[in-house]
DNA sequence: TTGTATGCAAAACTTTTGCACGCCA
DNA sequence: TGGCGTGCAAAAGTTTTGCATACAA
């Protein structure tokens, strides 16, 4: 599964909101093309993003980072320890991905996923809720921690 | 929906585990009780405790909170404002509930459910995932939030 | 009595903000 | 050129930790 930024789009919206392309803004999006599969902190992008461009701070990741949530290119995830990731937001609707994230080891993979429209339609229907997305997250053993705890017993 | 905590049960896994069971963390238990639909933060919790127990640390409700989501007694949420939120955690198997997150007032409600055994059953198949809990946010709009943009409009 | 738990204060972290300067459009 | 963006440092906010004291078992 290959995700990617449509960057002329990206140009043409920062244009139409009167946001300008930055280099440090298009490093960090590069950071993110880079590091397709994982879910990068704040402090990671940081790290990644200053070996390019040594005198970027810290606030600006944070600001571009927020910039880029808002515009729906990024979405803003939560593991659980203690500060926020960030994925590339799929527009290709449909394609929903989750997180399985290993009680043990804290590593987190990702499943593809539909089955949950029909859930999220019984949802709707049942609430008057107005869906516009959703996060699911999956905890349990993966399978090398599996077979680490059946190795202590 | 009843949601109660045995208090006898959990007495006696304090015991086995040598924890004690101090004033202060039945007061908190009784936060949780009281205010169960509530999803409670730290800050929340130290208020709320602070009535009863005026000497109360937070430091103290910070460790309450963290014990009591290890020994599973509490679920710790996170609804991306920044901080914590807990809520007793339903032992009653199969009987789960989901988080319906308004992105216009950030209220938070609760759908029950059970139709996610399903996805469950076919994660656990295809991705060798020892799956022992989930949990899932629904972003979108409130009946009284949609009735507002449309007002707007 | 003894080791766990608490309260307080300080520290550690993540994230946000103010402000002067820089630079894209 | 004008105004948005950046870097730095300070501030804000949440959570953790060290330590002396208190107290449940």
């Amino acid at each position: 599964m290959t995700m990617t930024i449509d960057m002329s789009d990206l140009r043409r919206r920062f244009h139409d909101m009167q946001y300008k392309m930055t280099p440090q803004r298009e490093i960090i999006l590069r950071a993110f093309i880079d590091f397709q599969d994982k879910h990068l902190s704040a402090e990671d992008i940081y790290q990644i993003v200053r070996k390019r461009s040594p005198e970027i701070g810290l606030a600006t990741v944070y600001r571009t980072l927020e910039l880029l949530s808002d515009l729906e290119v990024l979405k803003k995830l939560d593991f659980g320890d203690g500060r926020s990731r960030y994925e590339i937001n799929e527009t290709n609707s449909s394609h929903h991905h989750h997180h399985l994230i290993c009680l043990l080891c804290g590593s987190v993979k990702e499943f593809e996923d539909d089955l949950l429209e029909t859930l999220e339609n019984a949802i709707a229907q049942k609430s008057n809720f107005l869906i516009v997305d959703h996060q699911l997250k999956i905890y349990g053993y993966c399978l090398a921690c599996q077979q680490k705890r059946n190795n202590v017993d």
